[in-house]
RNA sequence: GGUCUCUUGGCCGAGUGGCUAGGCAGUGGUCUGCAAAACCAUGUACGGCGGUUCGAAUCCGCCAGAGACCUCCA
């Protein structure tokens, strides 16, 4: 059955019925991360969101052209709190190394954490330091028709001139007054004619490392015209959906609008969709809090305010069962919470892999199923379609159990609906390995030990049954008795 | 200070006018030599006050509380 795409836009506030500007084709843009620094959980919410879109839109059929950019320059840290200097060049200068060392360094981690999200690599992954003369083209563009200006060998962009065509704050629904007004006045702004003008071009200092020639000067790209120039280049002039963190509504992408509008001359993006941040026990998680989690520290359960570690499913999983434009909040509690109920959707696949068909069924998993999709389609609304998995476990569960039956031919689709649904559009995978890798020697043994044990069993030995038993998990491997026999995992 | 959002049962988290999401925990049960696991059953909650309505968690107003953005952040 065909579903119809919602999303809700940001610009509009409301959510609309998504339509390409190519027929079959999709341009997505996601604002990616700035490398100089370990990823961390805040990183997870866009890109599983995004890698959620990505999947629904290829299983409706579209071709989609996915971009997700890696920021390794122009980034700058916030000159009242920090330094004002570039990130990666700080940290090259903290950690003495190149600036690409530190991108590299992170852009790998960042890569290696993604994939153990099962986040799917994006179409095209362009950095903002090899798109310079991109960049550099469309500054010139934007100073031709108007809205840029030169001081001392920086380019800025003239917000009050472009608002007087144009609507600057239409996207995070602020006014230029009200900007004007409560915009604080930074350091070193003074070149620029208004406190709200943004750099285009920055002349670089002279201890600043990053820098390319310009016929403005030696220096560096603004950050925001990056992803302008970036998603230009590879998804044309117009293309349909940009998305990325709520935080970068404001300035981020609402810079972005005007630097296409005031080069372009045309608006360039038809749908702008935004995900909602991650707070820790209640609050916003930020360095200076304390409650800062790296992805890695999350994985092994190494930050002190986890009390487990929790696998890179689990979080997924976590993240899936909020909406991606709701907070959602991190806390031991909760993430037990979705490691359970992960381990009871997992197990609920398990179970219907192996069910035995019956002639003709007696259940009816056609409203579960249309409703599951309807749910994904409508805005990317997961914790309703995981909510009709489980109402779907339950149902494989008592066909298991006896009390329903499921024809060949209806267990072939249910088998297809949830491998469709669980791995290829939520992008979960099962982790659990009740086999250790290619240990066969290992194999072997175990299950030898736990076939002794189920003589011991038969003969009512149960003192060495149970040592068995004991003694295996003292090593780290957990047994299950089950009615045919028994199932054992490390743990 | 400005702009905006949110407040749902023990916890997390959907839902936006009537049809009591879902997960976890708890409780009861089945199974089991015991245990674990698993499975089944079970909870009529929506910040407070007032209004609109035949009917409100859902719309409107006021109050209280929390948060986000306005400044780097995903």
């Amino acid at each position: 059955m065909e579903h119809q795409l919602v999303i809700y836009n940001t610009l509009s506030r409301k959510k609309e019925i998504f339509k390409s500007l190519n027929p079959g084709k999709v341009g997505l843009y996601v604002c990616g991360p700035t490398v100089y620094s370990d990823s961390h959980l805040g990183h997870g919410r866009p890109n599983i969101t995004f890698d959620l879109l990505y999947r629904l839109l290829m299983y409706a059929g579209y071709q989609v052209r996915y971009l997700r950019n890696i920021t390794d320059v122009g980034h700058l840290e916030d000159e009242n709190e920090g330094t004002g200097e570039d990130r990666i060049s700080k940290r090259a200068r903290l950690e003495q190394l190149e600036p690409m060392e530190v991108v590299q360094k992170y852009m790998n981690t960042f890569h290696q954490n993604m994939a153990e999200l099962n986040v799917l690599p994006p179409s095209i992954e362009p950095r903002a330091s090899g798109h310079i003369i991109e960049q550099q083209q469309m500054i010139l563009s934007i100073i031709k028709n108007g809205y840029g200006y030169e001081v001392n060998g920086s380019v800025y962009f003239d917000v009050e001139k472009y608002n007087q065509k144009y609507n600057y704050g239409k996207l995070s629904g602020r006014n230029l007054d009200d900007i004007k007004t409560h915009t604080r006045v930074l350091a070193g702004q003074a070149e620029k004619k208004n406190s709200f003008d943004f750099a285009l071009w920055k002349k670089a200092s002279p201890e600043h490392i990053m820098r390319w020639p310009s016929q403005w000067s030696d220096g560096f790209p603004g950050w925001h015209l990056e992803c302008s120039a970036m998603s230009t280049k590879y998804l044309g002039e117009q293309f349909d959906i940009h998305g990325g963190g709520m935080d970068l509504t404001f300035p981020h992408h609402e810079c972005e609008i005007a630097q296409c509008n005031a080069s372009l001359g045309k608006e360039s993006v038809s749908y702008w969709m935004h995900n909602n941040m991650i707070t820790i026990n209640g609050q916003k998680m930020a360095r200076s809090l304390g409650n800062f989690i790296t992805l890695d520290e999350l994985f092994t359960g190494t930050h002190k305010i986890l009390e487990q570690s929790y696998s890179p499913m689990t979080v997924r999983f976590f993240i899936l069962q909020a909406h991606y434009r709701s907070t959602i909040d991190f806390s031991n509690e909760a993430l037990k919470a979705s490691e359970k109920g992960l381990k009871r959707l997992m197990e609920g696949v398990e179970t219907l892999a192996h069910l035995i068909p019956s002639k003709v069924s007696t259940v009816d998993f056609a409203p579960i199923k249309e409703k599951c999709l309807a749910a994904l389609f409508d805005d990317l609304n997961s914790p309703i379609a995981i909510s009709y998995l489980f109402d779907g476990v339950k149902i494989i569960n008592s066909i298991k159990s006896g009390n329903g039956r499921v024809s060949t031919e209806d267990l072939k689709e249910l088998q297809d609906f949830y491998d469709t649904v669980v791995f290829k559009i939520l992008g979960l995978k099962n982790e659990e390995s009740n086999v250790s890798g290619n240990d066969s020697i290992l194999n072997n043994v175990v299950d030898l030990l736990l076939k002794l044990r189920v003589e011991a069993k038969n003969n009512k030995e149960w003192d060495t049954a149970d040592k068995i038993r004991n003694e295996l998990l003292e090593m780290g491997i957990e047994i299950k008795d089950t009615k045919d026999g028994f199932e054992w995992k490390l743990l």
